[in-house]
DNA sequence: GAGTGGTCTAGACCACACC
DNA sequence: GTGTGGTCTAGACCACTCA
């Protein structure tokens, strides 16, 4: 016999059209992050979950399954199925400064420094995956949070695949414009180190030639597998570090 | 009718304890990485799919649903299954210097500087959440690949957890040695940053004073939620940088 | 209208953990 | 031994895309 540790409120509308997999799992999930679903308690076996909601077991396993995947449950055979300990915010997701700094509750300001269509050089047309001379449109930006400069942000775009008026660049990010655009981004390859600031990029920021940089590169594809972006940032190590979660393969 | 636009040799053998969804899911994988289903093309629907294998669909969608989520495989309702066109290497993993180091085909080695037990100090103790006086081992080590230096690491674990010998620390790295010892790692909080070289550091890595270096702050969870790790890592920008790949969640 | 993936059901047997 | 999740089946209907 099963102990049903938690009773919980749990319920599905069959005349939503949200799944009914997606309902549970929402439901779960919102339990789990006010804590009325206490880290480490056992949810109770699925066959007598399934009954309860009048489902069946496989949907309630996709709604459980879920948020396995998303590191809020942790399955157990012969065991359970457990809710993590450990406060799982997000895995690491294509963060965008822009957001970053929304979160962070900073007032993020852009400026576009520059925006102009012209040949790619080699490194940039390599990375786009498009021929060595084609026509990109490369943006450079200075980000900055309360009058404080953060980061210059060089960005290469395929021509022709996104309108970015300048007053749209400084009043939201890059790629709030390329979801609004129709664009789904799929992933993204990218690099992180360091460097020592050059006299121009000291100037620019308000830092010392020779400070430490933090430097990102990264390609970003959508789902039909196209390149489409290629950005090359540096950020006051003083100011900015990135913060993020992830999960173990399981 | 459908087009089969590929002719793939899937087969299954159910004598063997390896999941179907799991057999079926490794050869589409390695079909895609040697390119027998090149990029872009379509699967196959998933009926005639499980049909040819003599599956049920839902199995199938079960290895098909695997490989989405690894980001090799796209679906779109009423057009098909397709081989994303980016090469997608591998998602962001919890990375060990260690494996990175061994995969780019350098021979890291490790000098264990030292190793001793005592009180937590009181931000190591936050991040690992014990009480704030409690025991933690607290390892240094200096990281390096072909005689020249690399990092160095900073770990701080729960007294107890894990028996950690010199020797076999300077044989293979810190997440093996865990794995090894029956802890299943879940997932991780942690922080990138750069900062300039203090006199020490700079000794040690044979940097200059003030020259950049990366920094990884990082606690580790097990999939019972306890912080099993504080690590605390500084490497020098000029020869090392975090390369990764991510998915955008969908 | 034809074809695709998206969702859902009501069972079944197995493998593993724990008592 | 008992209870759990892990896997699997053979269907069904719906929603969306594209011609």
């Amino acid at each position: 016999m099963s102990t049903t540790p938690v009773h919980l409120a749990l319920s599905v509308d069959r005349t939503s059209p949200v799944p009914l997999y997606f309902q549970l799992a929402l439901q779960l999930e919102q339990a789990i992050e006010t804590g009325r679903l206490e880290p480490g308690s056992l949810l109770g076996n699925e066959i007598e979950l399934a009954a309860r909601l009048g489902l069946s077991r496989p949907t309630v396993r996709q709604a459980i399954g879920s948020l396995v995947d998303k590191g809020l449950l942790v399955r157990r055979r012969g065991v359970g199925t457990q809710v993590v300990h450990s406060q799982v915010k997000r895995p690491l997701e294509l963060t965008s400064l822009y957001d970053d700094l929304l979160a962070a509750g900073q007032q993020p300001a852009t400026r576009v420094l520059s925006s102009a269509t012209g040949t790619a050089p080699a490194a940039v047309a390599a990375a786009l995956g498009v021929a060595p001379q084609a026509e990109v449109v490369t943006v450079v930006r200075l980000r900055s949070a309360h009058a404080e400069p953060i980061a210059r942000m060089v960005n290469h775009l395929p021509v022709g695949l996104l309108d970015l008026p300048a007053d749209a660049l400084e009043a939201t990010g890059l790629y709030r414009l390329m979801r609004a655009a129709g664009i789904t981004l799929h992933s993204a390859r990218q690099s992180v180190g360091a460097r020592a600031a050059t006299a121009a990029e000291a100037e620019l920021l308000g830092e010392a030639v020779g400070a430490p940089l933090l430097t990102m590169e990264r390609v970003t594809f959508d789902d039909r597998g196209r390149a489409v972006e290629y950005g090359s940032h540096v950020y006051r190590a003083s100011r900015y570090s990135f913060a993020f979660q992830l999960l173990v393969r399981p």
